[in-house]
DNA sequence: GGAACTCGCCAC
DNA sequence: AAACGTGGCGAGTTCC
Protein backbone atom coordinates (compact mmCIF):
# COMPACT_ATOMS: atom_id res chain seq x y z
CA UNK A 1 0.00 0.00 0.00
CA UNK A 2 2.72 2.19 1.36
CA UNK A 3 5.33 1.85 -1.40
CA UNK A 4 6.75 5.36 -1.00
CA UNK A 5 9.68 7.01 -2.89
CA UNK A 6 13.65 6.74 -2.07
CA UNK A 7 15.97 9.43 -1.96
CA UNK A 8 17.06 8.15 -5.28
CA UNK A 9 13.53 8.62 -6.80
CA UNK A 10 13.45 12.57 -5.26
CA UNK A 11 16.80 13.02 -7.10
CA UNK A 12 15.28 11.80 -9.84
CA UNK A 13 12.36 13.62 -10.02
CA UNK A 14 14.53 16.72 -9.53
CA UNK A 15 17.09 16.12 -12.22
CA UNK A 16 14.73 15.27 -14.89
CA UNK A 17 11.85 18.40 -13.44
CA UNK A 18 15.36 20.60 -13.80
CA UNK A 19 15.60 19.66 -17.51
CA UNK A 20 11.88 19.77 -18.72
CA UNK A 21 11.89 23.07 -16.99
CA UNK A 22 14.70 24.44 -18.89
CA UNK A 23 13.41 23.35 -21.93
CA UNK A 24 10.14 25.39 -21.31
CA UNK A 25 12.89 28.14 -19.97
CA UNK A 26 14.46 28.23 -23.38
CA UNK A 27 11.21 28.36 -25.04
CA UNK A 28 9.82 31.18 -23.37
CA UNK A 29 6.67 33.07 -23.53
CA UNK A 30 5.62 35.66 -25.95
CA UNK A 31 5.45 39.15 -25.23
CA UNK A 32 3.35 42.14 -26.52
CA UNK A 33 6.28 44.94 -26.61
CA UNK A 34 3.95 47.46 -28.34
CA UNK A 35 1.50 47.10 -25.55
CA UNK A 36 3.54 47.10 -22.97
CA UNK A 37 5.51 50.41 -23.73
CA UNK A 38 1.90 52.14 -24.57
CA UNK A 39 0.64 51.12 -21.66
CA UNK A 40 3.37 52.02 -19.60
CA UNK A 41 3.34 55.14 -20.64
CA UNK A 42 -0.41 55.49 -20.19
CA UNK A 43 0.28 54.15 -16.43
CA UNK A 44 2.64 57.02 -16.03
CA UNK A 45 0.14 59.81 -17.26
CA UNK A 46 -2.34 58.50 -14.51
CA UNK A 47 0.42 58.54 -12.05
CA UNK A 48 1.80 62.22 -12.58
CA UNK A 49 -2.04 63.41 -12.37
CA UNK A 50 -2.80 61.25 -9.19
CA UNK A 51 0.71 62.60 -7.84
CA UNK A 52 -0.38 66.59 -8.93
CA UNK A 53 -4.15 65.74 -7.15
CA UNK A 54 -1.90 64.67 -4.05
CA UNK A 55 0.23 67.52 -4.27
CA UNK A 56 -2.49 69.87 -3.80
CA UNK A 57 -3.72 68.79 -0.72
CA UNK A 58 -3.39 69.42 2.76
CA UNK A 59 -2.15 66.03 3.36
CA UNK A 60 0.80 66.73 1.69
CA UNK A 61 1.30 70.57 2.97
CA UNK A 62 2.03 68.56 6.45
CA UNK A 63 4.20 66.44 4.69
CA UNK A 64 6.22 68.75 2.89
CA UNK A 65 6.09 71.05 6.10
CA UNK A 66 8.25 68.11 7.98
CA UNK A 67 10.43 67.03 4.89
CA UNK A 68 10.98 69.97 3.09
CA UNK A 69 13.16 69.35 -0.06
CA UNK A 70 13.13 65.54 0.86
CA UNK A 71 9.70 64.80 0.35
CA UNK A 72 8.99 61.55 -1.29
CA UNK A 73 5.37 61.08 -2.07
CA UNK A 74 6.74 57.49 -2.84
CA UNK A 75 7.85 57.12 1.30
CA UNK A 76 5.36 55.16 3.60
CA UNK A 77 8.06 55.55 6.15
CA UNK A 78 7.73 59.82 5.43
CA UNK A 79 3.54 58.84 4.95
CA UNK A 80 3.69 57.24 8.91
CA UNK A 81 5.39 59.85 10.33
CA UNK A 82 3.28 62.36 8.55
CA UNK A 83 0.04 60.94 10.06
CA UNK A 84 0.85 59.05 13.50
CA UNK A 85 3.33 61.84 14.80
CA UNK A 86 2.75 64.82 12.76
CA UNK A 87 -0.89 64.73 12.42
CA UNK A 88 -2.02 62.64 15.81
CA UNK A 89 -3.65 60.10 13.99
CA UNK A 90 -3.57 56.99 16.13
CA UNK A 91 -2.67 53.82 13.70
CA UNK A 92 -5.28 51.49 13.31
CA UNK A 93 -2.45 48.73 12.98
CA UNK A 94 1.43 48.57 13.45
CA UNK A 95 4.14 46.54 11.35
CA UNK A 96 6.28 44.00 13.27
CA UNK A 97 8.29 46.30 13.88
CA UNK A 98 5.92 48.50 16.23
CA UNK A 99 5.53 51.69 13.34
CA UNK A 100 2.36 52.64 12.59
CA UNK A 101 1.63 51.24 9.04
CA UNK A 102 0.69 51.90 5.47
CA UNK A 103 -0.91 48.91 4.15
CA UNK A 104 -3.59 49.40 2.17
CA UNK A 105 -6.35 47.68 4.76
CA UNK A 106 -4.80 50.60 7.41
CA UNK A 107 -4.92 53.54 5.34
CA UNK A 108 -8.49 52.60 4.49
CA UNK A 109 -9.74 52.87 8.09
CA UNK A 110 -8.50 56.63 8.42
CA UNK A 111 -11.09 58.92 7.54
CA UNK A 112 -11.40 62.80 6.44
CA UNK A 113 -8.15 62.65 4.74
CA UNK A 114 -8.77 62.04 0.81
CA UNK A 115 -5.43 62.06 -0.37
CA UNK A 116 -4.96 58.85 0.97
CA UNK A 117 -7.45 57.46 -1.57
CA UNK A 118 -5.45 58.57 -4.58
CA UNK A 119 -1.92 57.12 -2.72
CA UNK A 120 -3.79 53.66 -2.62
CA UNK A 121 -4.60 54.28 -6.41
CA UNK A 122 -1.28 55.75 -7.40
CA UNK A 123 0.49 52.11 -5.39
CA UNK A 124 -1.59 50.11 -7.00
CA UNK A 125 -1.17 51.19 -10.90
CA UNK A 126 2.80 51.40 -9.79
CA UNK A 127 2.89 47.78 -8.81
CA UNK A 128 1.15 46.98 -12.18
CA UNK A 129 3.85 49.17 -14.32
CA UNK A 130 7.19 48.89 -12.57
CA UNK A 131 6.61 44.99 -10.90
CA UNK A 132 4.88 43.40 -14.41
CA UNK A 133 5.37 46.01 -17.30
CA UNK A 134 8.73 46.79 -17.22
CA UNK A 135 9.68 43.47 -15.78
CA UNK A 136 8.55 41.96 -19.55
CA UNK A 137 10.30 45.07 -21.12
CA UNK A 138 13.79 44.26 -19.30
CA UNK A 139 13.59 40.44 -19.07
CA UNK A 140 12.66 40.13 -22.92
CA UNK A 141 14.21 38.69 -25.52
CA UNK A 142 13.26 39.00 -29.77
CA UNK A 143 9.81 39.77 -28.21
CA UNK A 144 9.97 36.48 -25.82
CA UNK A 145 10.43 36.19 -21.76
CA UNK A 146 11.91 33.56 -20.60
CA UNK A 147 11.20 33.08 -16.93
CA UNK A 148 13.50 30.56 -14.49
CA UNK A 149 11.69 28.02 -12.76
CA UNK A 150 13.91 26.90 -9.90
CA UNK A 151 13.89 23.83 -7.87
CA UNK A 152 16.67 24.73 -5.06
CA UNK A 153 15.42 27.39 -3.18
CA UNK A 154 12.16 26.43 -1.36
CA UNK A 155 12.50 24.44 2.20
CA UNK A 156 9.68 22.45 0.68
CA UNK A 157 10.82 21.19 -1.97
CA UNK A 158 8.38 23.38 -4.25
CA UNK A 159 9.16 25.44 -7.03
CA UNK A 160 10.36 29.63 -7.19
CA UNK A 161 10.51 31.47 -10.42
CA UNK A 162 12.76 34.96 -11.29
CA UNK A 163 13.68 37.29 -13.78
CA UNK A 164 10.58 37.74 -13.97
CA UNK A 165 8.62 35.57 -11.66
CA UNK A 166 5.80 33.61 -13.86
CA UNK A 167 4.01 32.48 -10.41
CA UNK A 168 2.81 36.21 -9.33
CA UNK A 169 1.02 37.85 -12.39
CA UNK A 170 -2.24 39.16 -11.02
CA UNK A 171 -5.83 37.25 -11.21
CA UNK A 172 -7.74 38.53 -8.66
CA UNK A 173 -7.62 42.48 -9.23
CA UNK A 174 -10.02 42.77 -12.34
CA UNK A 175 -8.17 45.65 -13.73
CA UNK A 176 -4.70 44.77 -13.37
CA UNK A 177 -5.22 41.07 -14.77
CA UNK A 178 -6.85 42.37 -17.02
CA UNK A 179 -3.76 45.05 -17.52
CA UNK A 180 -0.93 42.27 -17.23
CA UNK A 181 -2.00 39.24 -19.09
CA UNK A 182 -3.02 41.01 -22.04
CA UNK A 183 0.70 41.39 -22.41
CA UNK A 184 1.37 37.47 -22.65
CA UNK A 185 0.82 36.04 -26.33
CA UNK A 186 0.81 32.76 -27.90
CA UNK A 187 3.11 32.17 -30.93
CA UNK A 188 1.14 33.81 -34.09
CA UNK A 189 -1.47 31.47 -35.12
CA UNK A 190 -1.38 29.57 -31.42
CA UNK A 191 -3.42 29.69 -28.41
CA UNK A 192 -2.82 29.39 -24.49
CA UNK A 193 -4.42 26.76 -22.38
CA UNK A 194 -3.87 26.41 -18.79
CA UNK A 195 -4.43 23.17 -17.02
CA UNK A 196 -4.54 23.29 -13.27
CA UNK A 197 -5.17 20.28 -10.78
CA UNK A 198 -8.19 21.40 -8.80
CA UNK A 199 -7.95 21.09 -4.87
CA UNK A 200 -4.20 19.43 -5.31
CA UNK A 201 -3.21 20.55 -1.64
CA UNK A 202 -6.43 19.34 -0.01
CA UNK A 203 -6.35 16.15 -1.82
CA UNK A 204 -2.54 15.23 -1.16
CA UNK A 205 -3.46 16.66 2.87
CA UNK A 206 -6.05 13.38 2.74
CA UNK A 207 -3.13 11.09 1.65
CA UNK A 208 -1.01 11.56 4.70
CA UNK A 209 -3.65 12.06 7.28
CA UNK A 210 -6.64 9.93 5.65
CA UNK A 211 -8.97 11.46 7.19
CA UNK A 212 -12.48 9.74 5.78
CA UNK A 213 -14.47 12.72 6.51
CA UNK A 214 -12.29 14.60 4.55
CA UNK A 215 -11.64 11.57 1.45
CA UNK A 216 -15.71 11.59 1.41
CA UNK A 217 -15.98 15.18 0.80
CA UNK A 218 -13.46 15.01 -2.52
CA UNK A 219 -14.89 11.29 -3.21
CA UNK A 220 -18.06 12.92 -3.38
CA UNK A 221 -18.80 16.25 -5.74
CA UNK A 222 -22.02 16.87 -4.68
CA UNK A 223 -20.61 17.45 -1.40
CA UNK A 224 -19.07 20.84 -0.22
CA UNK A 225 -16.75 21.36 1.89
CA UNK A 226 -16.87 25.28 2.31
CA UNK A 227 -20.10 25.54 1.61
CA UNK A 228 -20.82 23.17 5.07
CA UNK A 229 -18.31 25.38 6.70
CA UNK A 230 -20.30 28.79 4.98
CA UNK A 231 -23.73 27.36 6.76
CA UNK A 232 -22.28 26.46 9.70
CA UNK A 233 -20.46 30.18 10.44
CA UNK A 234 -23.67 31.89 9.21
CA UNK A 235 -25.93 29.90 10.67
CA UNK A 236 -27.70 29.38 7.44
CA UNK A 237 -28.47 25.41 6.96
CA UNK A 238 -30.29 25.39 3.99
CA UNK A 239 -27.16 28.12 2.43
CA UNK A 240 -27.27 27.52 -1.54
CA UNK A 241 -24.17 28.54 -3.50
CA UNK A 242 -25.38 30.21 -6.25
CA UNK A 243 -26.46 33.93 -5.66
CA UNK A 244 -25.96 35.62 -3.19
CA UNK A 245 -24.50 32.38 -1.18
CA UNK A 246 -21.65 32.71 -3.51
CA UNK A 247 -19.66 35.31 -1.32
CA UNK A 248 -20.49 33.81 1.68
CA UNK A 249 -18.83 30.11 0.67
CA UNK A 250 -16.03 32.04 -0.33
CA UNK A 251 -15.82 34.03 2.79
CA UNK A 252 -15.71 30.59 4.71
CA UNK A 253 -13.17 28.99 2.30
CA UNK A 254 -10.72 31.94 2.28
CA UNK A 255 -11.39 33.26 5.49
CA UNK A 256 -11.57 29.98 7.66
CA UNK A 257 -10.98 26.94 5.96
CA UNK A 258 -7.78 27.52 4.40
CA UNK A 259 -6.31 29.94 7.02
CA UNK A 260 -7.13 26.85 9.53
CA UNK A 261 -5.09 24.03 7.55
CA UNK A 262 -2.26 26.73 7.21
CA UNK A 263 -2.56 26.59 11.18
CA UNK A 264 -4.06 29.89 11.62
CA UNK A 265 -6.49 30.57 14.79
CA UNK A 266 -10.44 31.75 15.17
CA UNK A 267 -9.42 35.36 16.38
CA UNK A 268 -7.61 35.97 12.92
CA UNK A 269 -10.57 33.87 11.19
CA UNK A 270 -13.12 36.19 12.63
CA UNK A 271 -11.61 38.83 11.31
CA UNK A 272 -10.97 37.27 7.88
CA UNK A 273 -14.19 36.80 7.40
CA UNK A 274 -15.71 40.00 8.32
CA UNK A 275 -13.50 42.02 6.04
CA UNK A 276 -15.23 39.06 3.36
CA UNK A 277 -18.40 40.46 4.70
CA UNK A 278 -17.90 43.56 5.15
CA UNK A 279 -18.96 43.33 8.79
CA UNK A 280 -17.46 45.81 11.15
CA UNK A 281 -15.59 45.96 14.53
CA UNK A 282 -17.95 46.44 17.82
CA UNK A 283 -21.72 46.32 18.40
CA UNK A 284 -23.60 45.16 15.06
CA UNK A 285 -26.72 47.22 14.01
CA UNK A 286 -29.46 46.24 11.45
CA UNK A 287 -28.53 46.95 7.95
CA UNK A 288 -24.62 46.48 7.88
CA UNK A 289 -22.44 43.74 5.81
CA UNK A 290 -23.14 42.32 2.51
CA UNK A 291 -26.81 41.16 1.58
CA UNK A 292 -27.94 37.76 3.29
CA UNK A 293 -30.04 35.29 1.10
CA UNK A 294 -32.24 35.31 4.34
CA UNK A 295 -32.86 38.87 2.77
CA UNK A 296 -31.93 42.06 4.37
CA UNK A 297 -28.08 42.14 5.46
CA UNK A 298 -26.41 39.53 7.23
CA UNK A 299 -25.91 41.52 9.82
CA UNK A 300 -29.80 41.29 10.56
CA UNK A 301 -29.90 37.64 10.38
CA UNK A 302 -26.84 37.48 13.31
CA UNK A 303 -29.00 39.35 15.31
CA UNK A 304 -31.96 37.62 14.63
CA UNK A 305 -29.67 34.38 15.46
CA UNK A 306 -28.65 36.47 18.77
CA UNK A 307 -25.41 37.43 17.63
CA UNK A 308 -25.11 41.10 17.97
CA UNK A 309 -21.22 42.26 18.38
CA UNK A 310 -18.01 41.55 16.73
CA UNK A 311 -16.71 39.90 19.98
CA UNK A 312 -19.69 37.06 19.83
CA UNK A 313 -18.94 36.62 16.41
CA UNK A 314 -15.08 35.57 17.61
CA UNK A 315 -16.65 33.45 20.42
CA UNK A 316 -19.03 31.65 17.73
CA UNK A 317 -15.55 31.01 15.48
CA UNK A 318 -13.91 29.95 18.34
CA UNK A 319 -16.78 27.08 19.01
CA UNK A 320 -16.57 26.13 15.41
CA UNK A 321 -12.97 25.47 15.15
CA UNK A 322 -12.98 23.51 17.94
CA UNK A 323 -15.74 21.65 16.15
CA UNK A 324 -13.41 21.68 13.08
CA UNK A 325 -10.89 19.62 14.90
CA UNK A 326 -12.46 18.03 17.42
CA UNK A 327 -15.25 16.52 15.81
CA UNK A 328 -15.49 17.08 11.49
CA UNK A 329 -11.63 16.50 10.70
CA UNK A 330 -10.76 14.65 14.28
CA UNK A 331 -8.54 11.90 12.02
CA UNK A 332 -6.98 14.66 10.27
CA UNK A 333 -6.14 16.56 14.01
CA UNK A 334 -5.04 13.53 15.65
CA UNK A 335 -2.71 12.69 12.55
CA UNK A 336 -0.92 16.71 13.11
CA UNK A 337 -0.36 15.73 16.31
CA UNK A 338 1.71 12.58 15.95
CA UNK A 339 3.09 13.84 12.52
CA UNK A 340 4.39 16.32 15.11
CA UNK A 341 5.54 14.23 17.63
CA UNK A 342 7.54 12.08 14.96
CA UNK A 343 9.02 15.21 13.59
CA UNK A 344 9.97 16.08 17.31
CA UNK A 345 11.67 12.76 18.32
CA UNK A 346 13.53 12.21 15.14
CA UNK A 347 14.26 15.78 13.95
CA UNK A 348 13.26 15.14 10.17
CA UNK A 349 10.36 14.46 8.16
CA UNK A 350 9.96 12.32 5.03
CA UNK A 351 7.35 13.21 2.38
CA UNK A 352 5.76 10.09 0.44
CA UNK A 353 7.60 11.66 -2.90
CA UNK A 354 10.88 11.11 -1.17
CA UNK A 355 12.19 14.44 0.03
CA UNK A 356 13.19 15.24 3.66
CA UNK A 357 13.25 17.79 5.59
CA UNK A 358 15.11 18.31 8.47
CA UNK A 359 16.32 21.44 10.99
CA UNK A 360 14.14 23.60 13.33
CA UNK A 361 10.87 23.53 12.60
CA UNK A 362 7.48 25.65 14.14
CA UNK A 363 4.40 22.90 14.44
CA UNK A 364 2.62 24.49 11.57
CA UNK A 365 5.88 24.41 9.15
CA UNK A 366 6.14 20.43 10.29
CA UNK A 367 2.55 20.07 9.28
CA UNK A 368 2.58 21.84 5.69
CA UNK A 369 5.43 21.46 4.64
CA UNK A 370 4.99 17.89 3.34
CA UNK A 371 1.71 18.32 1.97
CA UNK A 372 3.09 21.40 -0.01
CA UNK A 373 5.94 19.81 -1.33
CA UNK A 374 4.10 16.58 -2.29
CA UNK A 375 1.45 18.32 -4.08
CA UNK A 376 3.95 20.57 -6.05
CA UNK A 377 5.58 16.87 -6.92
CA UNK A 378 2.62 15.71 -8.22
CA UNK A 379 2.33 18.92 -11.02
CA UNK A 380 6.16 18.19 -11.90
CA UNK A 381 5.82 14.54 -12.45
CA UNK A 382 2.83 15.63 -14.83
CA UNK A 383 4.80 18.36 -16.12
CA UNK A 384 7.91 15.81 -16.79
CA UNK A 385 5.52 13.34 -18.56
CA UNK A 386 4.13 15.57 -20.99
CA UNK A 387 7.52 17.12 -22.00
CA UNK A 388 8.52 13.58 -22.82
CA UNK A 389 5.21 12.88 -24.60
CA UNK A 390 5.50 16.40 -26.18
CA UNK A 391 9.13 15.30 -27.56
CA UNK A 392 8.48 11.94 -28.69
CA UNK A 393 5.41 12.23 -30.75
CA UNK A 394 7.52 15.99 -32.35
CA UNK A 395 4.34 18.21 -31.08
CA UNK A 396 3.96 21.94 -32.53
CA UNK A 397 2.42 22.58 -28.81
CA UNK A 398 5.17 23.46 -25.80
CA UNK A 399 5.38 23.97 -22.28
CA UNK A 400 5.93 26.96 -21.34
CA UNK A 401 5.53 27.82 -17.94
CA UNK A 402 4.11 26.35 -14.39
CA UNK A 403 2.27 27.70 -11.51
CA UNK A 404 2.52 25.29 -8.62
CA UNK A 405 -0.79 23.41 -9.25
CA UNK A 406 -0.86 24.28 -12.94
CA UNK A 407 0.78 23.72 -16.33
CA UNK A 408 1.09 27.12 -18.68
CA UNK A 409 0.84 25.64 -22.60
CA UNK A 410 1.40 27.48 -26.28
CA UNK A 411 -0.78 25.30 -28.02
CA UNK A 412 -1.51 24.43 -32.02
CA UNK A 413 -4.88 24.76 -32.70
CA UNK A 414 -5.02 21.67 -34.72
CA UNK A 415 -3.59 19.95 -31.61
CA UNK A 416 -5.65 21.52 -28.94
CA UNK A 417 -8.35 18.00 -28.06
CA UNK A 418 -5.62 15.89 -28.50
CA UNK A 419 -3.35 17.88 -26.24
CA UNK A 420 -6.23 18.31 -23.55
CA UNK A 421 -6.61 14.64 -23.85
CA UNK A 422 -3.34 13.44 -23.16
CA UNK A 423 -2.87 15.84 -20.11
CA UNK A 424 -6.02 14.66 -18.20
CA UNK A 425 -4.71 11.19 -19.27
CA UNK A 426 -1.49 12.06 -17.43
CA UNK A 427 -2.78 13.99 -14.59
CA UNK A 428 -5.55 11.93 -13.49
CA UNK A 429 -4.55 8.30 -14.47
CA UNK A 430 -0.79 7.80 -15.22
CA UNK A 431 0.12 9.88 -12.29
CA UNK A 432 -2.27 7.85 -9.50
CA UNK A 433 -0.57 4.46 -11.40
CA UNK A 434 2.87 5.60 -10.75
CA UNK A 435 2.56 6.43 -6.80
CA UNK A 436 0.62 4.16 -4.84
CA UNK A 437 0.44 6.29 -2.25
CA UNK A 438 -2.41 8.66 -3.71
CA UNK A 439 -5.55 7.13 -1.83
CA UNK A 440 -7.79 10.02 -3.56
CA UNK A 441 -9.09 10.91 -7.33
CA UNK A 442 -7.21 13.49 -8.80
CA UNK A 443 -9.14 16.04 -11.19
CA UNK A 444 -8.01 19.03 -13.54
CA UNK A 445 -9.67 22.05 -15.39
CA UNK A 446 -8.16 23.10 -18.47
CA UNK A 447 -8.99 26.86 -19.45
CA UNK A 448 -8.62 28.13 -23.22
CA UNK A 449 -7.65 31.31 -24.28
CA UNK A 450 -8.43 31.88 -28.48
CA UNK A 451 -6.22 32.25 -31.23
CA UNK A 452 -4.02 35.72 -30.55
CA UNK A 453 -6.09 36.41 -27.83
CA UNK A 454 -4.80 37.75 -24.04
CA UNK A 455 -4.43 35.16 -21.38
CA UNK A 456 -7.02 36.14 -19.29
C1' DG B 1 28.20 52.54 -3.92
C1' DG B 2 26.54 48.17 -2.66
C1' DA B 3 24.64 44.93 0.96
C1' DA B 4 21.01 44.19 4.01
C1' DC B 5 17.03 45.51 5.93
C1' DT B 6 11.73 46.87 6.19
C1' DC B 7 7.41 47.32 4.16
C1' DG B 8 3.94 46.44 0.98
C1' DC B 9 1.83 43.38 -2.38
C1' DC B 10 1.44 39.95 -6.17
C1' DA B 11 0.76 34.52 -6.67
C1' DC B 12 -0.38 29.43 -4.89
C1' DA C 1 1.28 28.12 25.11
C1' DA C 2 0.65 29.56 20.59
C1' DA C 3 -1.34 31.52 16.85
C1' DC C 4 -1.06 31.78 8.52
C1' DG C 5 2.43 27.76 5.03
C1' DT C 6 5.72 28.94 0.49
C1' DG C 7 7.90 32.34 -2.64
C1' DG C 8 9.81 37.17 -5.73
C1' DC C 9 10.34 41.89 -6.26
C1' DG C 10 10.20 47.15 -6.13
C1' DA C 11 11.03 51.23 -3.41
C1' DG C 12 12.85 53.42 0.47
C1' DT C 13 16.21 53.43 3.96
C1' DT C 14 20.24 52.41 6.78
C1' DC C 15 24.73 50.70 7.42
C1' DC C 16 29.42 49.99 6.22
Amino acid sequence: MKSTATTMDAYQLLHKGALALARAERQGIRIDMEYCEKKKAHLTRKIEYLTKKVEASPLYSAWSGLYHNKTNIDSNPQLSRVLYKSMGITPPKVTGNGEGSTDEDTLGKIEGVPALEWILEMRKLRKIRDTYLEAFIREQHDGYIHPFFNLHTVRTYRSSSDRPNFQNIPKRDKEAKRITRRALLPRPGHMLIEADYSGIEVSISACYHKDPVMIKYINDPSSDMHLDMARQIYLMPDLLKEGPGKLLRQSAKNGFVFPQFYGDYYANNAAGICEWAKLPSGRWRPGQGVASPTGGTVSDHFISKGITSYDQFVEHIKAIEADFWGRRFQVYSKWKESWVAQYQKRGYLDMYTGFRCSGIMKKNEVVNYPIQGSAFHCLLWSFIRLDEIMRKENWDTRLIGQIHDSIIMDVNPDELDYVKQVTTRVATEELPAAWKWINVPLSIDIDEYGVDQPWI
